[in-house]
DNA sequence: GGACTATGAATGAAAG
DNA sequence: CTTTCATTCATAGTCC
């Protein structure tokens, strides 16, 4: 049954509320702005208890996970050639990285201008360290 | 526990990291100057393997979502405010976009058209409700 | 009593 | 800075 008698740590979506996020995904919705988080909130509250933030989680997990299966499914078919045997997959092992090559980024790089350094008197170490209270 | 037994494909803070970091940003520390930065690093690379980008990264995020969850409280208490009667206003603190209108007015009033709209017109609700199938 | 799956929640890393 | 993406953690429910 599924129901989920859970203890409330998180959230437990009711048939209804599942049915209502399933069509709105189905309609195309992917990522609800803030407002449409809040309307979708207000109106699946009739049905239990619910906050913002599971309904914001809810698309993006279900939109990723659409994405991650279709991009398995992708990969499957690209290179489905070893593994014949148990006709099984076995399990999710398969962990593509989208070929993110960069590790570039250079957040460092601009030692320059910092036009204005406002909270430059806060002692970032010693932290752990100990007495030594100096102070400016 | 939760040592994080990942895949080094991104940098999994160990606690001492953490607490560091976290001591630092409850100090006031929010956007780490390039410099501010490497010392940081520096000091955080004797717990573990780190990297600028992570510290950098790990205050824009944790800025980014201390303040969505203050933006949601206040939306929270600006627009639920029904249901006080039992006396207990449930805390709901979650994150989510903002979506501020940057741009001037806009406001939802103007009359009917709203020419472009990707998919705003989307229904919410009705979702029970039966045909009235609009579009685009 | 574990293994496994699904899925809510969180967060590092980027993109915009 | 704000949003989004990808990956991971956590755990309820299930099966054996």
């Amino acid at each position: 049954m599924t129901e989920c008698l859970m203890s409330n740590r998180r959230w437990c979506p009711t048939p209804e509320q599942l049915m209502v996020l399933e069509e709105l995904y189905r309609r195309g919705l992917r990522t609800p702005t803030a407002h449409q988080i809040q309307k979708i909130t207000a109106h699946l509250s009739l049905y239990g208890n619910i906050q913002g933030k599971s309904v914001f989680y809810w698309f993006q997990n279900h939109k990723a996970r659409d994405r991650q299966k279709l991009r398995n499914k992708h990969l499957f078919y690209q290179t489905l050639h070893f593994q014949g045997n148990s006709g099984m997959m076995m399990r999710q092992d398969w962990l593509m990285r989208s070929s993110y090559g960069h590790d570039s980024v250079m957040v460092m790089e601009n030692l320059g201008p910092t036009p204005n350094q406002p909270l430059q008197t806060l002692q970032l170490f010693p932290l752990t360290s100990p007495a030594a209270a100096n102070h400016p």
